[in-house]
DNA sequence: CGCAGCTTTGAGTGTGATCAAATACGGTGG
DNA sequence: CCACCGTATTTGATCACACTCAAAGCTGCG
């Protein structure tokens, strides 16, 4: 068998980001912010744009890990001794700032940016966890409704509350993230569409019904009812 | 759809282990040692015994989310401000230590100590990464052998090689650990006995063909090979 | 315009979940 | 010491969800 996440990465020219370039990064889709191994050097705090975030194991599986967007921070996952344990792909044109962590240390000092940092830390752990526990033990169509609702979410959080969201990510690493395989993200989400949950096509998302949403993110025969009832 | 983590965890009067008490801490099996969601007061080095990490989602869902034994420090997934994000369960019998975070950042002066609790939290990072990916992509059988491999490791690690393990776990917390259901766990541990991988008996495990089970942590076919074969 | 990659949809299959029952074990009290 | 009970484990039969394989459509880019 092998890794179901089939899709290559395209290194840009090694770590086309140089590390050390101070003050902001531009990255196109598909380019590598760092690599899995490598020595960490900095975080990047996303300003805009969208990256993913992958991991490779032992065995040389590879999975979607999570997703970063405008006001995350990538390069948290590195631990002790500074070394990179994930790698940062972008999603599509993506601008970040570069903090070596020299500096990082310093700023640290600041109770503003370290307020800041925890907080990151503290929302990609939560997220770790919730994603272990769906993957672990909820049915596919809880798991995407997830997705889309923390998606959401995060739009709310950055002030745009209209319900609408552009997906930077392809059904492949929704699936990889999620634990699935594409078709079954894309048979989801004509289903969801089907009974009026949401609105999509290709990139472009709507969430119509969010408690209906959140319904089958609790129990995933609540689709199977609207189904019936619609 | 119920939480598929059937498992009651019995608080032993309130946190059991009254968190200041210097030195040595006393559990037995189901006692909780400390709460998610609780104040993180301090750090637990395991000095005997063993011990589950349970995750409880937003929504409820228990999952166990790994297995703490001898030379594991408990309590490092607190985050700022200091909140235990997941519990920690006896699974037998455990004596361990209670180093007050307070007392931490001093001892984190002594570089071995600092090395110490470094490594046990990258290998816990790790531990869950690979764990994210294995519930993720790859099969039952994978996974299990990956929990064996990887329990007998740790029995390595300090020293035990005769391939002999006890498991101070059931096969409902292995199930949740894993992804599963224990009637796979059982089923898939029988498996693995009639082909020559394992012996089991109730809770003693001995690993037999080490080789043959990395083999089927790569690829879960070659169980069903080595079926016809035997 | 043509190609490559992404997405959708369909049909069939298999793995692992679910439901169910029998057995073995460990602790407790008579 | 033995009988008993609750819990853990094993094993079987059946079924559904999600995977696999396959083909066609759509989109964007060169």
């Amino acid at each position: 068998m092998l890794c179901p996440f089939r899709q290559a990465c395209r290194h840009a020219c090694g770590d086309s980001a140089l590390p050390l370039a101070p003050g902001r990064l531009r990255l196109r889709a598909g380019d590598v912010l760092y690599t899995q191994g490598r020595p960490a050097l900095a975080v990047y705090p996303v300003r805009t744009g969208g990256l993913k975030q992958v991991y490779e194991s032992r065995l040389g599986w590879r999975q979607v890990s999570g997703f970063y967007q405008c006001g995350d921070v990538c390069g948290l996952e590195a631990n002790e001794p500074a070394t990179h344990n994930a790698s940062a792909v972008a999603l599509q044109d993506t601008e970040c700032c570069a903090i070596p962590i020299e500096a990082l240390h310093g700023s640290l000092a600041d109770p503003g940016l370290r307020t800041a940092i925890l907080a990151n830390l503290r929302r990609q752990a939560n997220r770790q966890a919730e994603l272990l526990v769906a993957i672990g033990s909820m049915k596919a169509s809880q798991r995407l409704a997830m997705l889309l609702l923390d998606l959401a979410a995060e739009q709310v959080r950055r002030g745009i509350t209209d319900g609408g969201l552009t997906l930077a990510m392809t059904r492949n690493d929704i699936a990889s993230y999620l634990g699935l395989t594409l078709e079954t993200v894309s048979r989801l989400l004509s289903r969801f569409r089907s009974v009026g949950l949401i609105t999509v096509r290709h990139r472009k998302l709507r969430i119509v019904d969010p408690d209906g949403l959140a319904d089958v993110h609790a129990d995933p025969d609540r689709v199977a009812l609207r189904e019936s009832v619609e």
